[in-house]
DNA sequence: GTCTATAGAGGGATAGAC
DNA sequence: GTCTATCCCTCTATAGAC
């Protein structure tokens, strides 16, 4: 059935899975540095043994992780832009947009550990030019996503932007970016986390889509 | 002259002074956790037993340098925004206000190793809940500073806010936090950097002082 | 008040058993 | 492929000299 190339076929994903999956926890928590191996290997049901059979080291584990959460948050983004333009459910009034960015921007995962994980990566992105790279190339893809639901958006509802759409969409994570980082250090959880950043979107989204027809 | 109290009356200010400025640069070039103490003692010129004489831990220490911190940004923006009030050159136009904002945002130390030591304080207050509270309030104290200020400009110069005060200066923090990062992810210099902030509050501050009278 | 020396703990990475 | 044992280095924090 399943090919048998070695020795423990999707077993050695699994574990390298399990392996990546406790480390995003750990790596939101306590931050890269603070992070031991063994406290991954503990979370994950291993010890430091497997963890070496399968990352190089904990840099190059971290390189790993956030390499695979910057494609996972671009390509559902994607999707979810994708599907809102195949619904053709993209009549809206400036006030009722703000929906339709909610809908498209309230990634899984974006909770109080998500915050923090990203946050992680950024403050390395930071440090680091070719993680900068990696992180502005995702930014620069999400923006690309969000200008396109909002041209969409606009089109479908004969409104007109305020500023060019890229402009708008840059705007528009950043602000669900600031929002959400506030509300998770405020201590919000998830439901309240989404409540101010509909509040901070209900503010700035109408000012940005202009009614004209 | 000076109070002789105990044995070295200003010495002992001068070298916190200096192992403060010290570990305000190594913490934002590699992080707290990654900081080692004798890497601070050595930038400033001493050696361990000068900073365990002066600083209980390292974790103290930084937090000692984060309340400062918080404490020199709030006050030099109040006294920007008083000196503006003082000047009575308020009136502006929903262009020319960018200036104004401006003028009172682009702070002293507001460069690559500024940002970045920005966000390590703000990712170890996303996870200690005492330094979230005092970030928190340090943001809210900036915040109604803005808020007077976009107040008077507005009072000054016939313009209407599109959003309450408070919304305002929240997003314009907002805003020029986010370019910022952005434009240092980006390798931007200060005056790269200062030029990407400029563009963007160009195209916001416009939507969110529009014309009335 | 600052320096040198050192104790003591922790963690990254490797080698070899199974 | 995973586990156990281990090497070795780094770092915090303290004790005592000056």
């Amino acid at each position: 059935m399943s090919d048998t190339t070695a020795t423990t076929p999707r077993g050695r994903e699994a574990t390298r899975q399990r392996l990546l999956d406790a480390a995003a926890e750990v790596f939101a928590e306590v931050g890269l540095d603070a992070t031991s191996v063994e406290s991954v290997c503990e979370r994950a049901g291993f010890t430091r043994g497997a963890f070496y059979s399968n990352f190089a080291s904990k840099e190059e584990m971290f390189l790993e992780l956030a390499a695979s959460v910057a494609r996972s948050r671009v390509a559902e983004v994607e999707a979810r832009v994708t599907e809102l333009a195949g619904e053709g459910t993209l009549e809206a009034t400036p006030a009722t947009a703000v929906a339709l960015v909610e809908r498209v921007l309230d990634l899984p995962g974006d909770d109080r550990l998500g915050v923090l994980l990203m946050s992680e990566i950024r403050i390395h992105a930071l440090r680091n030019p070719a993680m900068a790279e990696a992180f502005l190339e995702q930014d620069r893809e999400l923006g690309r996503n969000i200008a396109r639901m909002i041209g969409d958006i606009a089109r479908a509802s004969g409104l007109r932007l305020a500023l060019p759409q890229d402009q708008v969409a840059q705007l528009l994570l950043l602000v669900w970016e600031g929002t959400m980082t506030r509300a998770v250090m405020a201590g919000r959880d998830r439901l309240g986390a989404r409540d101010e950043v509909q509040k901070s979107l209900a503010g700035v989204v109408p000012l940005l889509i202009a009614g004209s027809d």
